[in-house]
DNA sequence: CGTTTGCTTGAATTCTGTCAAAGCAGGTGG
DNA sequence: CCACCTGCTTTGACAGAATTCAAGCAAACG
């Protein structure tokens, strides 16, 4: 919990009090997961949003084909879970995998609910975490449409090394939506 | 403003009040711009966020080559703008410029934190705002990284008609990632 | 060990971009 | 009313980029 409290604590404009992570702690679930575990699957529905304390995880859909197509790659200090299923208790098409051992702490919609509505510093920090996460994803729009294969990949390498380090190529090629081919030709070449 | 109480209305619990309104109201500029100006140009820092009343705009970069890149298409009832810079005070890469006569409401940050932090419906919009742009932008990634051309266009021909139709082919060609040879081709063909 | 998992590579194919040219409106000024 | 822009779309020929499929190799793992 204590991961937790640090990283609230960044997002935050005043330090959180000893009496406030108490209350902000008290809705959160610790689960602990082993490698290649699912933390949400195909046609579930997505009860929680998982903080990822230790670990690292993938998410990612299959398409008719059967084709898998990564969507997302999370590692300690964010958030994993499908935002769209979460909010409207929908079916998610999405399955997220657990790629090491890993720990998370579990939160429930009713409990971000009541958190942002009771909870000020909670409320400010889910509005500056879609903020910030609102600009990495026009970023990663912005490179998928306007750069070439290899400067999706250099632009990627540099932004994430650490994840870029802890996931097999052909997962990082599925991100950056290129094949396992192409990126091992792109890196040859340098 | 009647345009904004009832944009506002549909991301709220419960409807916001005359007083409510009122004081938030009190917070917006309303402004007019001609089609081709700008709303924003290369770097500028966005002193605003833009709520669009009528008309519409188009947001886009320049590469080193002075190649344009649309990276979004804005009409009624949507926002302009340039998050990273309007959050973090720094210059923009962006150019917005109107694409047809418009009228917005504009809103500094000073006066979005002012409403988040004392206007309780402004901040269950914000939140509800930002969970439904994270859900748009997720669906545009990944349309973006594994979808052909093809099916992008095809997408976004279904998901935006209206959009589609008010911007011409090159603007739209761009905004998907493609140039305007390939759409012109796809479309012929398709 | 043998199996799995991941990475590389080649050849053929398909898709997309580039460049240049031509055509087609709609709007403007003479 | 006409001639002329200007902005937009279409098309062809060619070059380049990425995918597909198959094969082979290396490292990791039980």
């Amino acid at each position: 919990m204590q991961a937790l409290r640090e990283y609230l604590n960044q997002y935050v404009s005043s330090l959180i009090s000893d009496e406030e992570f108490e209350v902000i702690q008290s809705y959160f679930v610790h689960k602990k997961l082993r490698k290649k575990q699912y933390l949400l699957q195909y046609g579930e529905i997505c009860k929680h949003m998982a903080f990822i304390v230790k670990g690292a995880a993938r998410k990612f859909y299959l398409d008719e084909k059967g084709v898998e197509h990564v969507v997302d790659l999370c590692i300690e200090n964010w958030w994993a879970g499908d935002r769209e299923s979460f909010a409207m208790s929908k079916p998610t098409i999405y399955y997220i995998e657990v790629w090491e051992d890993t720990e998370v702490l579990l939160i429930s919609r009713a409990n971000v609910a009541i958190l942002e509505y009771e909870c000020k510093p909670f409320n400010e920090f889910v509005l500056k975490l879609d903020e910030k996460s609102h600009i990495a994803k026009q970023k990663r729009i912005t490179s998928a449409i306007s750069f070439t294969a290899k400067e999706r990949y250099e632009d990627f390498a540099a932004c994430y090394p650490e994840i870029l380090r802890r996931f097999p190529q052909h997962v990082i090629a599925s991100y950056l939506g290129i094949t396992k081919d192409t990126l091992s030709r792109l890196r040859r070449q340098g």
